[in-house]
DNA sequence: GTGTAAAATGAATACGCATTCATTTTCTAT
DNA sequence: ATAGAAAATGAATGCGTATTCATTTTACAC
């Protein structure tokens, strides 16, 4: 049994003809007769040969390889993510190569990496994009769209929903069903994700002339939506609902809730963002936001290629809306 | 601004040596004088080069490209899997291709993209490896490795828990805290997984004499666990223990019972398989069998690596053992 | 200083393919 | 049948690198 990989100019020889046309065949090229065309495709088959990708590229210039940065692959949101990604993707012919991003930042020797594979473009879901990481992409001529963030300097293009709006909407939605004690469990204090739906939390209770606010740290995982609800109520046991950074964190909150022996909605109300799938569980039935997953995907794979394809092209911020998904965490106190 | 791609080349030529001079400095090659180096690596600095990995594995024949097949990556075993194996691979030097097979096998054009880009092995998870497939990357010299599966035919290595023991233990368990009524959740009926973890519950189950064991087919997802227990709670009301395929069936199972108004495990006993991390929230505090994670996919990339080297290594098959972990959703009714 | 071994260097080549350009073959209209 | 256009083909080339081989430079012992 040979293991050797075959060549084009293998192909060639066995089927009579030219390396060139052996090419022409693979690359899709229609100016090859139907005859050759035939003989070609059975010496391959017969050879068991495929093209080499690595070859092919020095010439197209064309790798057709995604990278992908995310740092929290165990939220179940971005699993979602992830999915819904390579599915779209693969339809087009790109590969994924996968960046479990261990720090908060996208660290130099991953940037160098995805820079010598000559990926054409990169989405960075939850990790941050250092400046400098950003401009040795845009220096390779790389594109970089951010999903589910921004940056302040607008460099590269984005995708995310409207969270300032969305944290607005959920504020006005507790307070008119007579919320009077509220909470916030946050994320890591430095992502857009988080400061915009503080911003907007934040916002309308002080319209409202609501100040009795208490924030507390976590970082987007259950574990830290746990120990923070076990912080909050203890220090002061008349907050009646609890806005969380992400879904996650609500299912930690809740579960901390319950542990204390106090009830969900009758005693604190809770609410969540994302909607990822365990929301629905019976055991939680969470009221929280959906963010417009699938369309946010499409948008971020539709610039992405785009920009591939257009040099200098101008850096686009779509903002998606998303919308209340309303369960049986939240009651009315009026 | 410049988004030329220099080359080693044009490196050569800033600093005054040769293009051969300067693959040297970059493969790591030691023969080069301190001198030259530091021209060369400064130079490169300047322009903002980085070697062509495609064409560096042109010449090298190695990619540093490993293909990683799941098919469930919203299964949250499968997301740290995921996060694990690629903080292995990424510490070695190796790239992670990801791949979520849409269907239960392996696709043929997934495999041939694969093949395309030369990796030069490939780690297949829940997904199903045609014999075909497995052909070909054979016949390609691409090592395989199953993880948490394995073949009859042996044609590849594999790394899993020994689900047979393990159930046996777990039937054991059971039966020995006076449980009379079993069921079993299922996951597909074709996984290795699903086949092994039901003989040995099955077999402990006859050795003792007890034949009203219900078999509810699932496929390792919450929606198919909540179904399937709420079609064996109505089949049969006196059930009083059901072992499920894995946690995230487990759940599904527990919720499906509480919504009917049963409690866990004063009415009815549940026991998973995994261990992953939302067995521990409070709200389940799922008893499980915890796989050795880590261990498992430290053996599998130490196979795949040494097998990389290895171009005649015979496939190799390696079981590990786990155990139990006792939580609260199981309860003696002795 | 000379002679020799070791280290450093550059020219040339190959990896597997797509593409350009020149040439040959086939097709179409008359 | 023949001119002319169109299609098909092959030879040659280059993508960016690592590596071999021959040559030059350096280091070292005497």
């Amino acid at each position: 049994m040979e293991k050797k990989n075959y060549t084009s100019q293998d192909v060639a020889e066995v089927a009579g003809v030219s390396q060139s046309t052996v090419s022409r065949v693979f690359a899709g090229n229609t100016n090859v007769s139907e005859k050759k065309r035939k003989k070609i495709l059975a010496a391959a088959e017969k050879l068991g040969y495929k093209p080499n990708a690595h070859a092919r590229s020095l010439i197209t210039r064309k790798t057709m390889m995604i990278g992908i940065v995310m740092r929290n692959i165990r939220n179940p949101f971005y699993s979602a993510v992830l999915e819904i990604f390579h599915n779209r993707f693969s339809a087009l012919g790109y590969h994924l190569i996968f960046i479990n991003s261990e720090n908060e930042e996208i660290q130099e020797s991953e940037v160098t990496q995805l820079l010598e594979y000559n990926i054409e473009g990169v989405i960075i879901t939850d990790a941050l994009l250092s400046s400098s990481a950003s401009e040795k992409f845009k220096r390779h001529g790389i594109v970089v769209v951010l999903f589910n963030r921004y940056t302040e300097q607008l460099e590269s293009s984005a995708v995310f929903c409207d969270n300032y709006l969305a944290a607005k909407q959920i504020a006005t939605y507790l307070v008119e069903l007579g919320h009077q004690s509220f909470a916030f469990v946050s994320g890591p204090s430095d992502t857009s994700t988080t400061i915009d739906r503080l911003k907007g939390f934040k916002e309308v209770l002080q319209e409202r002339g609501i100040t009795n606010l208490m924030i507390e740290p976590g970082n987007y995982t259950f574990e830290s939506g746990f120990k923070a609800a076990q912080e909050l109520m203890t220090r002061n046991k008349n907050i009646d609902c609890i806005f969380c950074g992400n879904d996650i964190i609500a299912l930690g909150v809740m579960d901390a809730i319950r542990t204390i022996g106090l009830r969900i909605p009758e005693d604190v109300s809770v609410v969540g963002f994302d909607n990822i799938r365990m929301a629905e569980w019976p055991s939680y039935s969470l009221t929280t936001w959906e963010q417009p997953l699938e369309e946010m995907v499409d948008k971020t794979v539709e610039l992405l290629v785009s920009e591939i394809g257009d040099t200098n092209a101008q850096p686009q911020i779509v903002m998606m809306k998303g919308h209340l998904v309303v369960r049986n965490t939240v009651k009315s106190r009026k």
